[in-house]
RNA sequence: GGUCGCGUAGCUCAAUUGGUUAGAGCGCCGCCCUGUCACGGCGGAGGUUGCGAGUUCGAGCCUCGUCGCGACCGCCA
């Protein structure tokens, strides 16, 4: 039996010269020069340059792209002048001296060596995308993670426990996937959101530690960071308080970053309240590596001659401004975009100055008493070729506006080369202090700002009966670099406490509560521990470990942005009898 | 579901105001080439300009419809 290979492509080195060695892969690239021909040899680990003489081995002319081919030969040092620095392998070459093509291949479809190649023809053939350096280094960081996170578990006392892919839909949340059964006809499972209740069940079970790499599903509209199936690093822990859950994620981010990135990050990641995050950022999951902080004018504007800022605070709300530092060059069109953005933000409209020429420039400008622009002055650190941005309602809403426009002007700033991200920056912290209900003003009802399981602090859970708005969740989120990365809770564990949040406070009928959650509610009554746990993103934080924008990147076969797997074309019709067996009848004329 | 943008060679893109036979680079095919690594030289093939209608003497370009793709909003407890 011939061996297929002694080394990878990456391997060898000068040390190795004057070896016998083997090596098979991927002819990355060749370069025939009639009389003497070059190879790149590609394999996962990397590429060696082959060298080949066609008098001895004539099938040389005949390799083409992404053939596969095993080579015999020599390790030989290159000749002065023609080391490749680029290459790991650079300082050496193999001297083929045989040469076996162990499969061709049809010229791709695409240049494997180009980046910017339309993404659904990278999906058709995501076998050869996948082929590529970048792609098999984000494989390569996916496992690492995954390796360093199962390992870290396991030291901190975790059992890894598979939780049912097959479950019972749950319409509070997000959309389902729903399968059907063929031996219950006209009855359904779902394909679990997220293992929730199953962890749930598995602490008043006794296991103490649970975690899972768990596949989750969502049939809802996809975005860049949104597929509908996705991984989360799940875990739950009994007998524990918030404390604990923060301090094992930031061990184990702290040994991941260590592993994938040999970077040290600083822990503990620094706790900030919902209320104080919204308040300077707008956004619970705010980008810190740029400033450009929210600051508050109500007690400036309350008295002010212009209403819509005096009305505002009379109406019990906010007056609240950022200054977009050197955007005063905007122009009207770009006003009229940072316009729209405000308004999608709930926002009746927005108030702009610029600083610009020494002069404020401005519709609203005529309205401001000396007292008031020298407020604005002061906060906001004003100077020439600044641009003040307004937000003035109700607190929520006007954090809101302008954490949107936060990021539409940090963007322009970038685009136009006046803001730069440190892109090697990583901003984690805990975001805490969540309301635990927050009222629908569509809906016209209460809902759980996370899910009905997170219990409220203990001190405000007089509050639930009167104010539930006001009652803060044992929520937490840990955020980096404008990204969630992850939340969780510690649970509600007694039976009552839980059934009180289901019927009183969100307004469950009792019996669509009962057979729901039933099961929940019953287990929590025979000796529930106090529990919590949480749930990370594991897609997008190999995404940010990769550098990538897109979990795509980070997903070895991923659907498009429409749910479609486009290499082996599903979803996809099924056989009439597979339908009958199901007791199921498509609709015509849908599709 | 809504808004916006884009569909030209296998890939990435160009084509002046609507005007001759729709071009380039890479890739592909053939020939040549003994030190390349973005190899080089010569030659060649390759197009229903997504699809359908309309306006016009004339449409890749304008209009309408349609399909596909993408971004954003809604949605994502």
């Amino acid at each position: 039996m011939k061996t297929h290979r002694t080394h990878h492509c990456a391997q060898l080195r000068k040390t190795d010269i004057s070896q016998k060695i083997v090596l098979s892969g991927w002819v990355a690239s060749r370069r025939d020069h009639g009389g003497l021909a070059f190879v790149d040899l590609r394999d996962r680990e990397g590429l060696t340059q082959i060298v080949l003489d066609p008098q001895k081995l004539p099938a040389a002319h005949d390799l083409r792209s992404e053939f596969v081919i095993r080579i015999e030969g020599e390790v030989v040092a290159r000749p002065e002048g023609t080391v490749n620095t680029k290459l790991a392998t650079g300082e050496i070459e193999v001297r083929a001296e045989q040469l076996e093509i162990l499969n061709k291949s049809e010229t791709p479809p695409y240049p494997l060596d180009e980046e910017n190649v339309g993404e659904d023809l990278r999906l058709q053939y995501r076998y050869l995308d996948l082929r590529r350096p970048a792609m098999a280094r984000n494989l390569r960081t996916r496992h690492r993670v995954c390796k360093t996170v199962r390992d870290y578990m396991d030291e901190q006392g975790f059992l890894e426990i598979e939780t049912p892919i097959l479950f019972k839909s749950t319409p509070e949340g997000a959309r389902e996937y729903i399968v059907p059964s063929r031996t219950n006809p006209g009855l359904f499972f779902a394909l679990p959101q997220s293992p929730q209740q199953f962890k749930q069940l598995l602490m008043v079970a006794g296991v103490d530690k649970y975690f899972q790499l768990a596949r989750c599903f969502r049939d809802e509209d996809l975005r860049a960071d949104r597929q509908p199936e996705f991984t989360q690093i799940d875990l739950e822990m009994s007998f524990i308080t918030r404390e604990d859950i923060y301090r094992l994620i930031e061990g184990m981010l702290k040994r991941v970053w260590k592993e994938a990135l040999s970077l040290e990050i600083v822990t503990p990641f620094e706790r900030v309240t919902y209320h104080d995050v919204m308040d300077s950022y707008g956004s619970d999951k705010p980008d810190r590596r740029f400033e450009m902080r929210l600051q508050d004018f109500t007690e400036t504007f309350k008295a002010s001659t212009f209403k819509v800022f005096a009305g505002a605070v009379a109406a019990g709300g906010v007056v609240k401004a950022m200054n977009a530092k050197g955007l005063a060059c905007v122009t009207q069109s770009q006003i009229d975009l940072l316009t729209e953005q405000a308004k999608t933000a709930g926002a009746k409209g927005l108030a702009w100055i610029k600083v610009e020429g020494g002069t404020w420039k401005s519709p609203i400008v005529k309205f401001f008493s000396e007292a008031e622009k020298a407020a604005l002055t002061e906060k906001l650190k004003l100077e020439e070729g600044d641009l003040i941005l307004f937000a003035a309602d109700q607190w929520a809403s006007a954090c809101e506006v302008l954490g949107k426009l936060r990021l539409v002007v940090a963007e322009m700033l970038t685009k136009m080369g006046k803001l730069s991200v440190p892109k090697d920056r990583y901003d984690f912290f805990w975001v805490v202090d969540f309301p635990l209900i927050t009222y629908d003003h569509v809906a016209q009802r209460h809902s759980a700002t996370h899910h009905p399981f997170t219990s409220p602090v203990e001190e405000d859970v007089p509050l639930l009966a009167t104010h539930p708005t006001k009652v803060r969740g044992q929520h937490y989120d840990i955020v980096l670099n404008g990204v969630e990365l992850g939340g969780g809770s510690i649970r509600i564990h007694q039976p009552e406490v839980q059934k009180r949040i289901f019927e009183d406070i969100l307004k469950i009928p009792k019996e669509i509560a009962e057979t729901r959650f039933g099961y929940l509610i019953k287990a929590l009554g025979y000796g529930a521990p106090p529990h919590g746990g949480i749930a990370l993103g594991l897609d997008r934080l190999v995404a940010i470990l990769c550098g990538t924008e897109s979990i795509r990147e980070v997903i070895a076969f991923p659907k498009n942005a429409r749910a479609q797997d486009l290499m082996t074309s599903s979803p996809a019709e099924v056989e009439p009898r597979q339908l009958r067996e199901l007791k199921i009848q498509v609709e015509t004329g849908n599709r």
